[in-house]
DNA sequence: CACAGTTCCGTGTGCGCACACGTAAAAATA
DNA sequence: TATTTTTACGTGTGCGCACACGGAACTGTG
């Protein structure tokens, strides 16, 4: 490991003069910044990010705007454990990660915590862009202030996010596709339920509806998808009844597609019919999904990475802010298949990184 | 983030004393001890890691001994790129990473190279214990001169490693047998291959295939599970002529089991049966593998995020050198099922860590 | 030639911490 | 009480780097 204080020695400067060249400062002649570039190359010399971190005094903060979660819908508890953990990390390199939160069901609570947000100073935005008029203020407010921000989790494009962290959701729709496939046979039917209150997340539910019905489309297969839309997830007697009401009507339907986080109510509710309709896909990995799963009441859940996802996150964030790289554009987490025999071991949190 | 120096204004006392205080060094006073562990814990004081690593100026040097890849079988490609990845960053915290290889299937070049690997001095040892006998001798060395050591990939136990960083192969091996089961119908068959040469790497081989074994056991199917084990892979002729023999004998046939990760190989020899024979299973996200999921010719791939486990295995090790903080005895990597439509995308190098 | 302005570069300080060293004060011993 | 030993703590330096400051050497101008 080759400091600077070396490679001075070896072209005749002083230390600050390789700094000066080291980061495209000006002052230095071109004769020298010549010779010293040379000497750094040929030593692979590469900046120590400790000491530099120790040596910008420099703070940040960034800020994080993100749906709160309770035992029913805990979806975007893993995301804040990633954000948790990479607030941790990212201390010691001078970034403070201040966390905001909202109801998803309310547009006006998304925007008062931006105004929250805002009063941090950031010189970061972590944002997910549940509402997309409110969230074409926001944007517009950041751009104006110059605040770079990441979308999680929903993809808008047009917004001027620096990046977009979170999954291909018309892929994973149509991975399962293919797995439903893979369960039914060739008569039988499917039955996809949506929920009318998700609308805040319209965007990735119907992009996984697209996919799905895609791979049946571009396979040709004939198995006929049916629809049902339920207002609310948590109105039991409702979910129940219309459940029942689609598998007397139409008793074909071998499998069912959930394509939102909530598949574990589905299964609550199929017990009785579980011989008819031994096959259900849902999404995402929270606790009542793992057990279901567990239960055998769930086949598959197609899972996005959520804690990496708030993890990258901020890292991604960071790094801009640190060394003025630029994250990709889209930082798209892997589509996972989860069933009973793969499910990971939540004992093991993730993994954790560094430091 | 309180520092050092501010605690030691709160309790009237010098930077060095909580500093002795912090690291339960003696020389100090019970007295004014609790004092200062009262405030650390008020103030949550939490040591900046990034002014600590630059402090201490102790160097380590891990060692890693792993197997090397080629054209054919480069399933040790990506386990080295993760080291790569982990050396870069923990170069700064000053730890250096050596890196050593060997063939599999030559025991001796696992003793040379090891030797060669322990004339850095290592403080540290990353090792993949392909043979047991030898592994022993290697070990006990190791021992003998407390370099603590991790295992890679191959779990041995009672050799006295520090954490085996890996997967569970019976339960890779498991889940196999339910993805085969979903593709099947009752009264098919399966054709399991196993290959003499991978003797090397035995151990996960078996615990796969058993895996594979117990999941048709215990969930009571009745598919056969015929067994053929080819000397070497490599054998174009002698590959296509035992897999047609048992194609022709055994019509009902219709799955392909491949505990190894050369799957690719059987793949191009079953192209003119794949009508009959339309599932095959195997292991590893290797570019040719990856390559026959996409062409159609691999139905599955259980894969075992190869990168990550090498980026781990140096990652835990320098913890420990650094902080003494102790891996998890084991590291287990989660097991993915990975089809043509979640392929990862390659242009995206895994994901970054931080620095 | 004197002067100011510019170019180019060296010096010094501090980031937060670890640790060696030094030194008062307290305790033990003579 | 005088002296040694021990205890308890303060001080100083450096890790590798960023950056502010200042100054020497050079250039141009009257």
């Amino acid at each position: 490991m080759i400091t600077i204080k070396e490679i001075a020695k070896l072209a005749n400067v002083s230390p600050g003069t390789v700094d000066r060249v080291i980061h495209n400062r000006d002052g230095v002649s071109e004769k020298t910044a010549d010779r010293i570039k040379v000497i750094l190359k040929e030593h692979n010399f590469k900046v120590n990010r400790i000491a530099q971190s120790l040596a910008m005094k420099k703070k940040y903060t960034i800020a994080v705007l993100l749906p709160h979660y309770d035992e029913e819908d805990s979806f975007w508890k893993a995301p804040l454990e990633g954000i948790e953990k990479a607030k941790e990390e990212v201390r010691s390199f001078g970034v403070v990660v201040e966390t905001f939160s909202f109801d998803q069901k309310n547009s006006s609570s998304y925007i008062k915590s931006f105004e929250q947000l805002l009063k941090t100073k950031p010189q970061g935005v972590v944002l997910v862009p549940t509402f997309k008029q409110e969230t074409r203020r926001l944007t517009n407010i950041l751009l104006q202030e110059n605040i770079p921000f990441v979308f999680l989790n929903i993809a808008l494009s047009g917004y001027g996010n620096l990046s977009f962290i979170g999954q291909d959701s018309f892929k994973s729709g149509y991975l399962s596709g293919k797995l439903m496939q893979l369960c039914l046979n060739e008569g039988d039917d499917i039955l996809t339920i949506h929920s009318r209150s998700n609308l805040s997340n319209f965007n990735n539910i119907s992009q996984r509806t697209k996919g799905f019905d895609c791979y049946f489309k571009e396979n040709g297969l004939k198995n006929t998808n049916h629809y049902i839309e339920i207002e609310d997830f948590w109105d039991t007697k409702k979910v129940k009844v219309s459940i029942e009401m689609a598998l007397k009507s139409i008793p074909k339907i071998r499998g069912i597609f959930v394509p939102n986080s909530r598949s574990y109510i589905i299964a609550d509710h199929i017990n009785d019919y579980r011989d008819k309709v031994p096959f259900l896909i849902g999404f995402d990995l929270t606790e009542h999904n793992a057990q279901a799963l567990v239960d055998d009441r769930i086949t598959f859940l197609i899972s996005q990475k959520p804690f990496q996802q708030g993890y990258r996150a901020i890292n991604s964030l960071s790094k801009f802010l640190l060394y003025s790289t630029p994250p990709a554009t889209e930082i798209l987490s892997s589509i996972e298949i989860v069933t009973k025999e793969n499910i990971p071991d939540y004992r093991q949190k993730e993994h954790a990184i560094f430091l």
